[in-house]
RNA sequence: GGCCCGAUGGCGGAGUGGUUACGCAGAGGACUGCAAAUCCUUGCACGCCGGUUCGAUUCCGGCUCGGGCCUCCA
């Protein structure tokens, strides 16, 4: 039994699907405008863990994940045209960076990943649909979601209209027809990427994409809806309101489970604040992506994660110790202790804790998988990368300045090696090395 | 201002109405030519004030501090 945490009930819940056999997770994915930093990551990283703990529980083929790819955006636009580029050579761009990215961090890729631009079709219809059903109108060119049309706007994020409009600090646009109506579809001018449409040409809101994407590929309600917890409000919120309306009530999603963020210092980490580290710097400064991963996994994912050195070393060091402890074995039975810590509202931390208390290594190995980790080969993992060094010379050198208690040279060969990132190992059996 | 979340040892981070995990770092020991790795031992905490209770870090209230959302945002 999984327990996840519902942010539409605020309390933990048992993990009920409408369909045991056919699972639907939809989670919001990256607006390809710029690289990913690590805060990104995160929700890429935790939703993978559920999915591969949802498999687990109900089968492998029973759970359809989706994520999404926002290849329409106005900063998308804008990034486009600082480069003097078309949008989709930004697009593409940034989106196989994605990928590469969230591969080195052991995400897998997703089962559905629906590009915006692929499925204007569906959200002119939703859009119309809205219009017919008088939750939404037009103006200037302009379709907007009318919210007071819609009694239950706002139970997700739990706030009132007032509230919303009181705390509005953008100019509210003259053809609105309440301050918190948003924006379904919005006119291109000339030049500007856009779809024909019933209102003209123009293009999609960012709300509208995800609810008619959700429709198209995972149904009218879906089981499990994740995200960032900034997308709350106003995004998830605005998604349920044209989704319920549009489909006669039904709720668009059983279960809201929401990431917190990662943080540096003490503010999180976002683009508008400037104090973002990528994902590909990290990389590139020689962290391994499992090393990431695991930092990412260290703290329970509602918890804010401060992202330091320390812990980015601290993980790389949990990483050695299970990687020697479960050695080059194969998989065997998942730890009943790590299990349940996973299942109780994705318990990272506490099935890190007891994943390093494991003594079987093929249990060690099989339970890892369920996190994402330790699906190389530990040989692959201490010297994966180390070609065109002959360190077994070295140490045949070494050893033989050792017989002769040479120990000077014998020191001197070893911090040789060490300043070349490989770490030597003096054992019963004789000397072993890894990289750094 | 409104809504929401958090506050645990040097650091990270679970959990619990009563013996307070675990990891990292530190200290001591074993092992080693010396290291490394490994193993053993070990010190260190539950923001403040009330309340409920036989007993609260754990439940309730208040306070303080920090963070988030209210605008694009994972």
């Amino acid at each position: 039994m999984i327990r996840l945490y519902d942010t539409m009930a605020r309390e933990k819940r048992e993990f009920v699907p409408g369909d045991p056999r056919r699972i639907t997770m939809y989670v919001c994915g990256p607006t390809v405008y710029g690289r990913a930093h690590i805060g990104n990551a995160r929700p890429a990283v935790v939703f993978d863990t559920l999915a591969r703990l949802i498999r687990h529980q109900f089968g492998d083929d029973c759970l359809v994940y989706a994520r999404n790819v926002t290849d329409v955006d106005d900063k998308i636009i804008a990034a486009a045209d600082k480069e003097g580029i078309e949008p989709a050579a930004v697009t593409e761009r940034y989106e196989r960076h994605y990928n590469e990215d969230m591969g080195a961090l052991g995400v897998r890729d997703p089962d559905i990943a629906p590009h915006a631009t692929a499925e204007i079709g569906p959200m002119v219809a939703m859009i119309e649909r809205l219009v017919e059903l008088g939750h939404a109108y037009e103006a200037e060119g302009h379709v907007l979601f009318h919210v007071p049309s819609d009694p239950e706007y706002g139970a997700l994020s739990r706030r009132d209209r007032d509230a919303m409009v009181a705390g509005a600090r953008v100019e509210v646009a003259p053809y609105k027809r309440d301050p918190a109506d948003f924006v379904l579809w919005k006119p291109s001018d000339a030049g500007v990427i856009g779809w024909d449409s019933p209102w003209g040409r123009g293009r999609p809101g960012w709300h509208i994409e995800c609810s008619a994407m959700i429709r198209a590929h995972l149904g009218e309600t879906i089981d499990i809806h994740g995200g960032g917890l900034d997308l709350i409000f106003p995004h998830h919120e605005n998604e349920i309101a044209q989704s319920r309306t549009a489909h006669g009530g039904k709720p668009l999603a059983r279960y809201w489970v929401h990431n917190g963020f990662v943080d540096m210092g003490a503010e999180k980490m976002s683009k508008s604040l400037g104090n973002i580290v990528t994902v590909g710097e990290l990389l590139e400064q020689g962290h391994r992506g499992e090393t990431l991963r695991l930092a990412l996994l260290s703290a329970h994912y509602r918890q804010p994660l401060g992202w330091t050195e320390a812990g980015i070393a601290q993980a790389k060091t949990m990483l050695d110790r299970l990687f020697r402890a479960a050695g080059d074995v194969a998989p065997g039975e998942i730890d009943d202790g790590v299990l349940e810590a996973l299942a109780d509202d994705l318990n990272t931390p506490l099935a890190l804790t007891r994943l390093m208390a494991i003594d079987d290594p093929g249990a060690v190995k099989a339970s890892a998988a369920l996190l994402g980790l330790l699906e190389q080969d530990a040989e692959a993992w201490f010297r994966g990368d180390s070609s065109g060094m002959d360190v077994e010379a070295r140490i045949a050198e070494r050893a033989a300045a050792k017989s002769r208690r040479d120990f000077a040279t014998a020191d001197r060969i070893r911090d040789e090696l060490k300043a070349e990132g490989i770490v030597l190992e003096d054992g019963p059996g004789g000397t072993t090395w890894r990289r750094e």
